[in-house]
RNA sequence: GUCCCCAUCGUCUAGCGGUUAGGACGUCGGCCUUUCAAGCCGAUAACACGGGUUCGAUCCCCGUUGGGGACACCA
């Protein structure tokens, strides 16, 4: 039986990356479906840029998706011992050697060599030197059979890679003894086993020099499968700068885990026409065979649709959970699940693509004043509404039972009562009175969703405005200036 | 600059020599309507260009153009 093992190897320098979660999903469907391992590795070679705080931020991201490891977090810090012990191997076996070239003339031979039309490759000299451990300050490289092409067949990409006359005799060991990523990885893939490595495309041109340590090291050389970038909308590789790319900004702004895997499941990958895909399709269905090799543009009107798609599919006890914090932003107290909450969210499913979006339009239920937008008070408060507005109120305290439908008849009274006042002349002011604003669900459910002590105190302090503000209009004018 | 890669509607994509080039998001229009949505119906819109190969190219090959990635004692 052949073993398939996968890994995802983040390195900690910030935020879960979508690109990044995008990998990982892929590495856990494709894996999830062979049944393999699939382990997680934390590359913080770079102690200047690690944090802990960022590796758990991570491991948060992928928990939040639902992505789950077989195995890990393992750190690739912890393995230097064995980095360097693979080194040190290298070296005696003249797989590698030892370099004293400084920076400075490496840099002047570089440029002098791209001058003359060169690629500016290292120069090897120190290929053949023979340098001892006691050579002074040195870095190792490891010596390359330029002769011998490096090649491999990507599952997605095909056939790839390049002649080994192209690169140079790479560095795998800083002047400080510490390992590069380069070797690390090689190293940290092999010892643990790993069989598929799935991986950004920006690894791609990497890959050759990645091959000739695995030559080196005597190991066998796994399946490479390049997933291409996930990029701007200026078609460049996504910036933490200027660009939406962390994964817990996006959970801050309330989309939902499912709509994020579907969004970022799509993006590269596709299944025949479908587009609505669960964890399990995802899992069912994923195919290195199926990623495309051009760079897919973050297309956030899609994952806004997605989400509110998914808003619409929640139960309402799991729509409650993933809107609570949200809602308790807005109310500024904790919130409690009950069947007015249910029902006020049910309403707002159609009308919301984030939670921040659900949260704020449930506003006018949350808090007990909601201010009223100055505009929309203009507009619909109006002295030729008084009346209604007041008959409304006395109609709704009257009412036996509180429901939709007899809220519908108190408005029904109350128009009659006004005059044979058309009811969609009542609706908006009515909306303005008791939200603040000019939309809102249906105006019996908002009236019947924000309480009947509410809604008539609410229609009374309109009618009491409307009647002040005549007051002014009709007296004296006090020069604005 | 060198090497590598990519190229179907605005976007994500289906397509794997013969299709009216399909779907989805978006956009626009209509219906519905008490607002906003949602829903329904409809429309808009693509094979970058030039050579081959072939009876026939979106599809295969070459080139051009355009875009991207990698070229560190970063990962």
């Amino acid at each position: 039986m052949t073993t398939f093992r996968t890994r995802f190897a983040p390195s900690p320098t910030g935020f879960l990356h979508i690109g990044g979660a995008r990998t990982a999903l892929f590495n856990w469907a494709l894996t999830r479906k062979l049944g393999g391992t699939f382990l997680l590795r934390i590359e913080d070679t770079d102690l200047e840029r690690s944090t802990r705080e960022s590796e758990a931020a991570v491991l948060e991201g992928l928990e939040w998706l639902g992505i789950g490891w077989d195995e890990g977090p393992y750190r690739q810090s912890e393995r230097a011992e064995r980095h360097r012990e693979v080194v040190e191997q290298l070296l005696a076996r003249g797989a590698a050697y030892r370099c004293i070239c400084s920076r400075e003339e490496l840099e002047t031979r570089r440029a002098a060599d791209i001058a003359a039309g060169g690629k500016g490759n290292y120069d090897g000299r120190c290929r053949d030197a023979a340098l001892g451990p006691d050579c002074g300050p040195h870095t190792v490289r490891l010596r390359i059979d330029h002769e011998r092409a490096l090649r491999w067949d990507d599952l997605v990409f095909g056939p790839s890679g390049q002649e080994g006359s192209e690169i140079g005799d790479g560095i795998l060991r800083r002047s400080d003894g510490t390992p590069l990523y380069h070797l690390a990885v090689v190293v940290d893939d092999v010892d643990m086993g790993i069989t598929h490595i799935v991986r950004g495309a920006d690894h791609h041109s990497n890959t050759p020099f990645q091959l000739a340590i695995y030559r080196a090291l005597g190991a066998q050389i796994p399946t490479f499968a390049h997933v291409p970038l996930i990029v701007s909308a200026s078609g460049r590789k996504l910036s933490k700068r200027r660009d939406p790319v962390s994964l817990q900004q996006f959970r801050a702004d309330g989309y939902l885990p499912e709509a994020m895997l579907n969004w970022l499941a799509r993006l590269g990958w596709s299944h025949g026409d479908q587009e609505i895909f669960s964890a399990a399709e995802i899992v069912e269905h994923f195919d290195l065979a199926h990623v495309g090799r051009s760079g897919a543009q973050a297309d956030l009107a899609k994952l806004a649709w997605l989400n509110q798609h998914y808003i619409k599919a929640r139960p309402p006890e799991a729509l409650f959970s993933a809107a609570k914090p949200f809602l308790e932003s807005v109310a500024g107290r904790a919130v409690v699940r009950d069947a007015a909450l249910d029902r006020l969210l049910d309403l707002l499913r159609e009308r919301s693509t984030q939670l921040v979006e659900m949260a704020e339009k449930a506003r006018f239920v949350l808090v007990e004043e909601p201010e009223i937008e100055p505009d929309a008070a203009n507009k619909h408060l109006r002295p030729a509404v008084l009346d209604a507005l007041e008959k409304l109120a006395e109609a709704l305290a009257g009412l036996d039972e509180w429901s939709t439908a007899t809220i519908e008849s108190a408005f029904e009274q109350a128009c009659k009562a006004a005059g044979d006042l058309k009811l969609g002349k009542l609706a908006q002011p009515v909306r303005v009175a008791v939200t603040g604003t000019t939309a809102s669900p249906g105006i019996y459910e908002t009236v019947e969703v924000v309480g009947r002590e509410r809604a008539v105190a609410r229609l009374r302090e309109a009618a009491q405005f409307i009647r002040e503000r005549a007051a002014n209009e009709a007296g004296p004018k006090t020069g604005g200036a």
